[in-house]
DNA sequence: ACCCAGGTGGCCC
DNA sequence: GGGCCACATGGG
């Protein structure tokens, strides 16, 4: 119930996201595994240098030397890791689906969804990101951010991804473009405003939010972290 | 000198 | 099922 007035206020508040910016599907699914626990920033870097050498294809990374691919990615962090995630993916894509990603994505949703979670480095979040913003399909993504945010304004008890992710897809219809413009815009909200701080004067949830409540979790947090910190 | 970023898998209990 | 940890670069 709550979940699709908050979308009206952020939409209202900062407009249209314009994601994913990748140029192909096969960008779009290289991002997604090159941002994660990474800033965009830094992806674009490593996108920037596949782009340059001429590397951002499924073929093409296929093929080329895993150390090759690595010195490409490094900008992103975990650049070994994500190295081989990125053959992982491919890997499958020919080994399973003749190396088309038009065949792939001529899955259902939910099996789509399922095969990708096969890959090894391919985790939920960036499983439903490839199904909503590279196959066009209405799997909503969750991230850190989301959960974070949501349980703050008491809208969620649930913390478990496959839970929030249900709460989402249960309170809003079922609409690929929704899905995409509602997980951008609670990036862009934690991202500039519900970060380290919550400023309510400035958020355009302010009247939903419970100020005492977020204060007294970002205490919690804090102070668990320190104590881990300084022990 | 910290902290954090559009997570994931492995290991342990 | 949950708690910890490694993975690593670049910016605040």
């Amino acid at each position: 119930m709550k979940f699709a007035e908050i979308y009206e206020r952020l939409f209202d508040e900062f407009g249209e996201q314009h994601w994913w910016p990748g140029e192909t599907e096969f960008e779009v699914i290289v991002g997604a595994i090159l941002t994660q626990q990474a800033s965009w920033k830094n992806v674009e870097a490593a996108i920037k240098n596949l782009k340059k050498n001429k590397v951002l294809d499924e073929r093409i990374i296929y093929n080329i030397e895993l150390k090759k691919l690595e010195e490409l990615v490094k900008p992103s962090g975990f650049y070994r890791i994500k190295a081989k995630r990125l053959k992982n993916f491919v890997n499958f894509l020919f080994e399973k689906y003749d190396g088309s990603l038009e065949k792939l994505f001529k899955l259902e949703k939910n099996e789509l969804r399922k095969v990708l979670l096969s890959v090894n480095g391919i985790g939920k979040e960036t499983a439903d990101s490839i199904v909503l913003y590279a196959a066009n399909k209405p799997s909503f993504v969750i991230d850190a951010y989301t959960i974070r945010i949501f349980t703050r304004l008491g809208v969620l008890k649930e913390k478990e991804y496959d839970k929030v992710k249900a709460a989402f897809e249960n309170s809003l219809p079922q609409d690929v473009q929704l899905y995409k413009e509602y997980h951008a815009l609670i990036v862009h909200l934690g991202k500039n405003i519900c970060k380290t701080k919550p400023l309510c004067g400035m958020c355009p949830l302010k009247g939903m939010c419970e100020y005492a409540a977020v204060n007294n979790n970002h205490t919690k947090e804090k102070s668990k972290r320190n104590e881990k910190r300084f022990k």
